[in-house]
DNA sequence: GTGAAAGCGCTAACAG
DNA sequence: CTGTTAGCGCTTTCAC
């Protein structure tokens, strides 16, 4: 529909006005030095002629684009939906706009963005990293500055070490949920884990100490399908498993259902426990105990560091929540 | 970090590399005419150095920032979660960047979105539009193309009936699903709207007829509370209620936790359609029967029709799917 | 305290 | 087919 457009009002439309050069009207409106009166010219013109500066002129000039990008798996899960309306929230305060990528936890498409972000010179970016990490090595030398979110990656070069992360307590909280299943009675205990929560399994693995069988850990990739059948299997081919930590609100959700499907009852025969607390988990049936994270407050945290000068802590640990709702009951 | 940034190749590099000017490399990578021989030497230099046009100049130069802009009432609702990967998905065929707003449903912090959009010089945007769309109109013609989604505004404005849109058929979803509770023999049915629904709420009306009682139709604001208040409110205000449709997955979810906390059994003795399939309506206890939308499709056919050049339908209708599962019942 | 002028990287108009 | 050049709007020296 793209209509006519008038041309824009420039500084220089306000500069001529006020009577003043272009510079003081830079100056005056960046708040820089300026007497009584020309600010209030300047002002004043400005009003009139209801100016905005260009974001254009001053990112070229500037040679960055301001705004914070966000890179995460999937925005269709609420995990990472929260997250972003943290990340939001807090850009919002500083008057940034956030720029959004979805990465399908793909290092390829990854990798890809991070090179699309790097040709709008955006120099802010919030991720929630899929890939081993190697990618960002050199757009980190470029001068982009990252904020890890909800994970961190392997790496083994320097420069990723240096990388701030925020991130939830998982070890933390996989120990109160595995606590709280040995404390039911539990012996033998399953982990449904996406790929690459290597921190979350090892936790899980330090947790169980001698109660650990590593076939009772079994892995899926982020698919649904995929989460169901890893789930589906477990169930069969363990019959004598009794309860199942799930590493997340998806896996979560495909163990309910392979439960349903395969005619174990929770919590009678199966007691579970889902990382991520998600607005459905009470109005299941029966509700789901889970493992909260603080979502939004990652990406809130995740972001206010990614727009602080300076020294910055190296890792934000949040703490998660264990809470005991109706799927977890004693050993049978 | 902010580390310390060395100059990014820039197209005189390249020029200079290949021994031709900068405006055949200009022209060469944006697939102009140039001589086979040319040709390749800029887009060997192109490759040798890495290059990657900086979108700053470019932008500037041609008085837009390019990408879309996305303005949503939340985030982390599911609806506009899906329509958001949808927006997603189209703009990265197109390999354009997605700057996100959230509006919270509020008509100020919205026109506030529009002229930071305006600031960054976008010029296409999607938007879940929140207030009577007033604010939209200097804003068209002032050359930003607007495609909304999910909702039109009221507008009496002249623009804003121009402006395309992407809609669920809400209208035939609302009308099946009341014949679907009239044929179960249903005569007293709720509707459970969020504030703005009016189009689902007229709807509701006509389809409901002489079984119309006003007095059931309730409204909430877009916060939880606010849903289960209002859900609460109508369940106990009219225990003669028999049936409820539910505006919303947030409305649906108060209205599932309402019933639980009075003692109202579903579908028993209330059945339950809500607006919008959302991952828990399955899990949930009963499985929610649902009206389902598809937000992703109307989050990318709007995104569609934003890049689209030239003639473009003024309103898409996407239809919309009554979804049975076990949340509804005869009249007892 | 203020203005003139340079220049960020790019594209489009124009000349050759 | 290709090179030269003029800016897009802004900030930032550098003189005054």
């Amino acid at each position: 529909m793209g209509s006519p457009a008038q041309r824009r009002t420039t500084i220089k439309d306000v500069a001529e006005m006020a009577g003043v050069g272009v510079a003081t009207v830079s100056r005056v409106l960046s708040g820089g030095s300026a007497s009584a009166e020309t600010r209030e010219r300047v002002l004043d013109a400005a009003t009139k002629l209801d100016y905005r500066p260009s974001a254009l002129g001053r990112n070229l000039r500037q040679q960055r684009s301001g705004g914070i990008a966000l890179l995460i798996p999937d925005i269709t899960d609420s995990i990472y939906a929260r997250l972003t309306d943290g990340v939001l929230s807090c850009a919002r305060s500083y008057r940034e706009p956030v720029t959004i990528g979805v990465t399908g936890d793909d290092p390829e498409q990854e990798a890809d963005l991070v090179g699309s972000l790097l040709e709008q010179s955006m120099d802010r970016v919030v991720a929630v990293p899929s890939g081993n990490g190697e990618m960002w090595t050199p757009a980190i030398r470029a001068g982009l500055d990252v904020v890890f979110a909800d994970r961190r990656v392997s790496g083994e070069q320097r420069a990723l070490d240096e990388v701030p992360a925020v991130l939830a307590d998982d070890r933390a909280g996989v120990r109160t949920a595995v606590e709280y299943l040995t404390g039911l009675g539990h012996r033998k205990i399953g982990f449904l884990a996406r790929h690459g929560q290597a921190e979350r399994v090892e936790a899980f693995r330090a947790a169980l100490g001698d109660l650990l069988d590593e076939d009772l850990i079994v892995h899926a990739r982020a698919s649904r399908d995929s989460a169901y059948a890893a789930a589906a299997g477990l169930l069969q081919r363990r019959p004598d498993l009794s309860a199942v930590l799930a590493g997340g609100n998806k896996l979560g959700e495909a163990a309910v259902l392979a439960a349903r499907e395969l005619d174990v009852r929770i919590p009678r025969d199966l007691s579970l426990v889902m990382f991520d607390d998600v607005p459905w988990a009470e109005l299941c049936s029966p509700p789901l105990t889970v493992i909260a994270q603080p979502g939004q407050d990652i990406g809130y945290r995740a972001a206010e560091l990614v727009m602080r000068q300076g020294r910055r802590p190296r890792t934000v640990l949040l703490p998660t929540e264990l809470i005991i709702r109706g799927s977890c009951g004693p050993r049978r």
